[in-house]
RNA sequence: GGAGGAUUAGCUCAGUUGGUUAGAGCACUUGCCUUACAAGCAAGGGGUCAUAGGUUCGAGUCCUAUAUCCUCCACCA
């Protein structure tokens, strides 16, 4: 028996736990059932969840459950990336220390245990939430199989000349003191000097405005716009660089913009990405100004080892003091700031290892097509950002905590080594090649950084797939669904799709669903560091539950932000009640009825179970193009509308059959009752997985063939023609009546007397057998019937005068 | 600077390929204790669909501008 009320608390729990006891989430092996494959986002491990993981997560998640209902063998698993620059930055965090001061192997036991501690309550909340993942096949970046497929990965890429290494300027990271990628670059506007200062040239005194003087001594060239008027005859004369006084060449150049500052720019090594881009094409030299810890170069003369703030402050009081300096006008200005940490970077010159990715952006782009983007419109920033691309893609950092690379170099020749597959993987600081290079030297020097966060998450369909592994699992290729949120599209999709190609040749999944986000408020991002998470989401879980929180997941479209108040949860409740109050009705008038039992229903009966039917394309259609949102909008219609205000209301005296007074017919609604609501349940399950099984445990289970809901499969109704339209006739009917009722303030047990009705020939012929119905829901004295083009109902009214009716008609 | 999205009831949002009178939930008004549910039911009020043009027999929907907001990207000397 279902309890008065329903309690989510001990409910949702032990559904979960049934589910773990019938292993209802297992991937029992490939039988000749359709795979349905998943590639869920690996959750980095950077510090505590919020309600965005759980939205996004559990929009996925209502498609997995969706394609297990239809029959398909689900593959779900679960990962986690717990290596690389987010770990290590929680650890520091947290414990207060810096990885450079540790001992290496000291700070990566610290990642492990914290990673450890991380997952596990990530893996509770999830749980918590319903995903039904199975566990068991379930991955983290830095474990054997992961750093194994990672590493052979990169001696593909390798081998086949797409992974590099070079000495050349990259995006550095002074906090972080690691390399970056393009990809992990944020911006920050932030306040700034522009200072003018006076250059000599043969004499002639220019201004050049800049905001970041302490380059001045790694000033090796000036530019001018070609079409300025203004400098175009400075064009190859030198000018003095002011305090150092070396000489450098005046070029012209149209990437200079006239309006900003004086129309003259200095160009140094290197502060910012045009001047690398100026130091390539016209091959100027090199001098190093900024070191990996942001300190300037100890051979810069005036600011030689200051920190970059120090030595801005120094060289603008030498220039005021020498009367070189113009003025300071203060501006905001964007700078680009790291990811991880919100320090901004800069640009150094240091060899890294480097995966050619522009070469290739024609098949990247080709490669969208192959791809059914959900919604179509994310498939544009993909586009977008392949037609951006400016650097392949540095996938070594000078960190710590990540995959090592496989790689060693020889110490008389520094030719690179490479172990063999059969010892993957190595960790070259701990391991030696048992080779010899080819130039005789058996010494070999191991390279110390660390792979890319993103360059081992980017193999996660490899890593399901254990490629290049004895067991490998050909089956999970392409997979058939990978889920994300949209903020990593330039990320994780892009690089597992260069991954995939490169691999492959073939990208790693069929279909892409891509959610949005949940903002505080608008464009706001929920973070733990700006206050805004409203609730924690076990503050949420133990307030609302799992299935009200998804309930209000569902309700947002799919790809489009939202932002989240408590409140909107709320008022899932009203839907959770009515479910569980209908589950309750469904329970007693179905006690004693055996649901396999063969009945013939009423036209009433046939409406309501065509109608579901009906339903049920119309919410797979959309399920189809993974609108979980427009699909619970079918059902939400079907159920609370069609089903419980008016099928329920309509067939409720058969159902009492009080005195026996309706006989079999009773049968015929219990029979609809039953199979209808069941389909209700399983449509809802996705949505709301705890409250539909706990029901079907009590209602079903032992009548049906499957042991839970989760595990059973959608059943197509009948469908009986005519039977729908029949039914919009008979609800205009009731509709009618019950304004009737409303106009005079009457209850709507109020006794009419004579109810006229005029129906088409086809709809009598059908309300033959279910007048009754119409006559206990109205509470008519008496019915006629009568032909008609429309639905028409009449309703004599004792207190107006002779003639003059209450008369309603449509003509739908 | 470029791209994409948004702008619909007091609030939060739906609105398929253009097609009768633009929908839902919340809020509001009125009525109803009806043997699943008053955390409910029934009925109702409330909209110049951001603005201005245009295409069309017909525009919330398509086109062009404008305004405001959001997101992504670029620039950021």
């Amino acid at each position: 028996m279902l309890d008065k009320k329903y309690s989510f608390g001990s409910a949702e729990k032990e559904m979960q736990e049934l589910w773990n006891e019938k292993g209802a989430y297992k991937f029992k092996g490939v039988d000749d059932r359709k795979i349905y494959s998943v590639d869920t986002p690996p959750p980095t491990v950077s510090g505590k969840l919020h309600i965005g993981h759980i939205f996004s997560f559990t929009q996925a998640e209502m498609a997995v459950r969706y394609h297990r209902l239809l029959g398909e063998n689900v593959y779900y698993p679960f990962g986690f990336d717990d290596n690389g620059l987010p770990t290590e930055r929680l650890v520091e965090k947290e414990e207060g220390i810096f990885a450079k001061d540790l001992p290496r192997s000291e700070f990566i036991d610290k990642c492990n245990l914290t990673k450890d501690k991380y997952i596990k309550e990530f893996k509770d909340l999830f749980q918590r939430v319903g995903i039904s993942a199975d566990w068991d096949l379930g991955y983290d970046t830095i474990n054997e199989l992961s750093r194994k497929v990672s590493q052979r990965s990169f001696i593909d890429l390798v081998n086949k000349g797409k992974a590099y290494r070079k000495e050349m300027p990259v995006l550095w990271c002074p906090c972080c003191q690691t390399s970056i990628a393009q990809a992990e670059l944020d911006d920050k506007e932030i306040d700034s000097y522009f200072n003018y200062i006076n250059f000599d040239v043969e004499g002639k005194k220019i201004e050049i405005a800049t905001t970041r003087p302490e380059f001045l001594g790694g000033c090796v060239a000036i530019f001018v716009n070609p079409d300025d008027e203004r400098y175009k005859d400075l064009i190859g004369k030198e000018a003095t660089v002011p305090l150092y006084n070396n000489k450098v060449k005046i070029i012209g150049d149209s990437k200079v913009s006239m309006d900003k500052g004086t129309g003259i720019v200095m160009c140094c090594t290197f502060g910012d990405q045009t001047d690398m881009e100026w130091q390539k094409e016209y091959n100027l030299p090199i001098k190093k100004v900024i070191e990996p810890d942001g300190t300037i170069n100890k051979d810069v003369p005036i600011v030689g080892g200051m920190n970059t703030l120090d030595a801005r402050m120094k060289i603008v009081e030498e220039l005021n003091n020498k009367g070189l300096l113009v003025k300071s006008e203060k501006i905001k200005h964007t700078v680009n700031t790291h990811e991880r940490c919100g320090n901004e970077i800069e640009i150094i010159n240091s060899p890294q290892w480097y995966i050619d990715i522009l070469s290739i952006k024609d098949e990247l782009i080709k490669a969208a097509d192959e791809i059914n983007w959900h919604p179509e419109t994310m498939k544009k920033r993909y586009l977008d950002w392949v037609n951006n691309l400016k650097w392949d893609w540095c996938i070594s950092r000078q960190r710590y905590f990540g995959v090592p690379f496989p790689v060693w170099y020889c110490k008389e020749c520094g030719e690179v080594m490479i172990p063999d597959d059969k010892d993957l993987p190595v960790d070259p600081l701990k391991n030696v090649p048992n080779k010899t290079c080819k130039c005789g030297c058996k010494e070999f020097v191991p390279e110390s950084a660390v792979m890319d966060t993103w360059a081992t998450s980017s193999v996660s369909p490899l890593i399901n797939k254990k490629y290049g592994e004895s067991d490998e699992r050909d089956y999970l290729y392409p997979m058939s669904m990978r889920s994300h949120a949209h903020e990593i599209i330039r990320t994780w999709t892009f690089y597992s799709i260069v991954k995939g190609l490169y691999h492959l040749g073939q990208v790693p999944w069929k279909n892409l669903m891509i959610s949005g986000f949940v903002l505080a408020k608008k464009g706001e991002k929920i973070s733990k560091s700006k206050g805004n998470a409203k609730m924690s989401p076990n503050e949420l879980l133990d307030t609302y539950g799992a299935d009200m929180i998804r309930y209000w997941t569902s309700s947002n479209k799919l790809g489009t932000d939202t932002w989240f108040d408590p409140t909107d949860v709320e008022s899932s409740r009203r839907f959770m009640t009515k479910l569980w109050n209908s589950a309750r009705f469904v329970e007693m008038q179905t006690a004693n009825f055996d649901p396999n039992e063969e009945v013939e229903l009423t036209s009433i009966d046939k409406w309501i179970v065509s109608k579901c039917h009906e339903t049920f394309e119309r919410y797979k259609a959309q399920m189809d193009k993974y609108e979980i949102g427009m699909a619970r909008g079918e059902i939400d219609n079907f159920f609370w509308r069609d089903f419980c205000d008016y099928y329920l209301e309509i067939a409720k005296e058969r159902l009492y059959n009080q005195d026996n007074k309706y006989g079999d017919k009773q049968k015929s609604a219990q029979k609809a009752l039953s199979m209808v609501f069941l389909e209700v349940l399983k449509m809802y399950s996705p949505f709301v997985p705890h409250i539909t099984e706990k029901i079907y445990q009590e209602l079903y289970k032992g009548k049906e063939k499957g042991e839970t809901l989760c595990n059973s499969t959608y059943k197509e109704l009948p469908y009986y023609d005519g039977t729908v339209e029949f039914g919009e006739a008979v609800k205009d009917v009731v509709s009618t009546v019950r304004k009737y009722k409303t106009d005079r303030n009457q209850s709507m047990k109020e006794r009419i007397g004579i109810l006229n009705i005029g129906m088409t020939q086809e709809n009598l012929e059908f309300l033959k057998d279910s007048i009754m119905d119409i006559k206990s829901c109205t509470s008519a004295d008496d019915i006629n019937v009568s032909v008609s083009d429309e639905t028409t109902i009449n309703i004599p009214t004792p207190e107006v005068e002779k003639g003059q009716m209450l008369v309603k008609e449509t003509g739908k």
